[in-house]
DNA sequence: AATTCGGACAACCGCTGCTAA
DNA sequence: CTTAGCAGCGGTTGTCCGAAT
């Protein structure tokens, strides 16, 4: 239980403030700026606060005091005890050691699975994840995670098979539902701020036939993902974190986020803003096909690319009103709870971060709302879908299973909104049917009618690239070819480049109905399942 | 047997959000 | 409304240990 260090163990003379402040593990407070181990900054209680590893005399004096007064109040606790702790190492050594029904051991298969399932879907909210895990703490997650991130670094794999999302086992599928009612939901915390949260492929998550893209489900979008070396193509590209809606709220003019980076990250693109760029990561993706790894993660970056996932994403994709597949915040069960077409009763604060499908709105102000998001949203989104829609002819039953969400904003196709009520409906097979229709335009009719600002100012003819949603892209690569009278076939030229030709799509049924459209599909990418998922779940697996 | 390397774990640190004064 | 304190979260670092070389 004690998971103390052997040597601090026996270090109990440490137990006693007195002893303790003649501990070398003390924190005197002259170093690091005298706050001692992250605590309250000028508290006087800091002062020759004990750092490093518990003792058991201290998990003791720790434990006894939460007997008797409860968690909480953790400053109060070296106040009351004399325990040379500051509050916060005690809150951490309770919540992470000492509180009853912590499990201890190595996670199971089952919490495995779980764990990566819920990353693809909250991305690094470890206590979020903790939540659905009993017994487990947010840093035993965090953890297990780095360190699957490393192995699978190393391993030159991706963090996430393409269908994990859909073979939750049925008693993790239990688990979650149990943990989801004795926890305030965070859908309902999300729409109680004001988020718009649609109601986006739910099954998907837990069904066990229905894949979950990453596409449009993750939470995070690391940049480095997309060019991340051996961990493939990164097939979800929307940021959609509460912090980073937030900050996306905030921002000004919708546009804005087109013409300059978000906060101090790389521009839009960066990595991608050439055409060799964009080539690279193509080479980048297909090469990555061939292993049967199907998408590279967008945790990928907490390890060597400079990327922290609270970061808000530089992108200018973070202006991308993907709301939602991803929805992070929401509770996975409540998905399933969740009937097709509810909606939030909440009206989003940002027009941004509407459904697609959002109803109650008014067909001028979706009309509205489908420009602005034309204009302002989808760079990626763009991207795909050009190359969704550039290749729905060809293969039909592949594609677009997840991120249609994001691109459906106009009234024509809102007016179908009841049927084609969030992307539960492309899941229910209304893609499906356009895809299998063969009709060529079926996509373009359906998904992208709105003009763009460019596409105005261009050629009506739908045949012309100008017509494709890359005059969305925003890139500052494309703007300034654009702004130098450069033809738009600049721009598909690199969507084609980044999406294109040399990506063979590869429809792979995993569900018997064969309606598997994730993302990764879409690029070409294979879907594999846990069984064919060498290592990246069984640490006997790897090298 | 010694060294190296990687995994697992524990803890620290900085930041953010909430809340009460 | 402002501000300080607190709790919590996520990222990072440090340490130990076992396996491999």
């Amino acid at each position: 239980m004690d998971l103390t260090h052997a040597k601090s163990e026996g270090d109990l003379g440490v137990l006693l403030p007195d002893s303790a402040v003649n501990s070398p593990s003390f924190d005197e407070g002259s170093s690091g700026g005298g706050s001692v181990a992250g605590c309250g900054s000028g508290s006087a209680s800091g002062m020759g606060l004990k750092k490093g590893p518990w003792t058991s005399a201290e998990d003791a004096i720790l434990v006894e005091y939460v007997k008797n007064h409860g968690e909480g109040n953790w400053n109060a606790v070296q106040k009351n005890t004399g325990l040379a702790r500051c509050g916060k190492s005690c809150r951490l050594r309770w919540a992470n050691h000492l509180r009853p029904n912590l499990k201890k051991g190595a996670f199971s298969t089952e919490e495995e699975k779980l764990i990566i399932e819920l990353h693809a879907k909250l991305g690094n909210k470890w206590a979020r994840m903790a939540a659905y895990l009993p017994g487990r703490t947010d840093n035993e997650i965090k953890n297990y995670w780095n360190t699957r991130l490393k192995r699978c670094q190393r391993a030159g794999i991706p963090v996430y098979p393409s269908n994990i999302c859909y073979q939750i086992p049925a008693e993790d599928q239990h688990s979650l539902n149990e943990y989801s009612t004795t926890k305030k939901r965070t859908r309902d915390l999300l729409e109680e701020s004001g988020f718009f949260i649609p109601d986006l492929t739910p099954e998907p998550y837990l069904s066990t036939q229905e894949p979950l893209s990453y596409a449009a489900n993750l939470p995070d979008y690391p940049t480095g993902s997309i060019v991340s070396p051996g961990y493939g193509y990164c097939n979800y590209i929307y940021s959609t974190s509460p912090n980073q809606v937030r900050r996306l709220s905030l921002s000004e003019s919708p546009l804005s986020a087109m013409s300059e980076p978000l906060n101090d990250g790389p521009a839009p693109l960066e990595l991608t803003d050439s055409p060799e760029n964009f080539h690279k990561v193509i080479e980048f993706s297909s090469s990555n096909r061939n292993n049967s790894y199907g998408t590279g993660s967008h945790a990928l970056l907490n390890g060597n690319n400079n990327f922290s996932a609270s970061e808000p994403i530089s992108m200018a994709p973070t202006k991308f009103e993907l709301p939602s597949l991803q929805d992070t915040e929401t509770d996975p069960i409540t998905w399933l709870d969740r009937p097709v077409g509810g909606h939030s009763p909440t009206p989003p604060h940002d027009s941004l971060y509407h459904s697609p499908a959002m109803t109650g709105t008014s067909a001028s102000s979706l009309h509205s709302e489908c420009n602005l998001s034309l204009q302002n949203s989808g760079l990626l989104d763009a991207l795909v879908h050009e190359a969704q829609v550039r290749n729905s002819g060809c293969r039909s039953g592949s594609g677009l299973k997840s991120s249609g969400s994001s691109w459906d904003l106009c009234p024509e196709n809102l007016d179908r909104s009841n049927e084609y009520d969030s992307t539960a409906a492309v899941g229910d097979g209304l893609l499906e049917d356009l895809l299998a229709s063969k009709e060529p335009d079926g996509l373009d009719a359906m998904l992208i009618r709105a003009p763009s600002p460019i596409q105005e100012e261009t050629s009506p003819n739908r045949e012309t690239p100008t017509q494709k949603p890359d005059t969305l892209l925003g890139l500052d690569w494309f703007r300034e070819r654009t702004a130098k009278g450069k033809h738009h076939s600049v721009v598909t030229e690199a969507i084609s480049m980044f999406l294109g030709e040399n990506i063979c799509f590869q429809p792979k049924s995993v569900n018997p109905s064969g309606s598997n459209y994730a993302f990764g599909n879409t690029l070409g990418l294979h879907t594999f399942s846990w069984n064919n998922m060498a290592g990246t779940c069984q640490t006997s697996d790897f090298p």
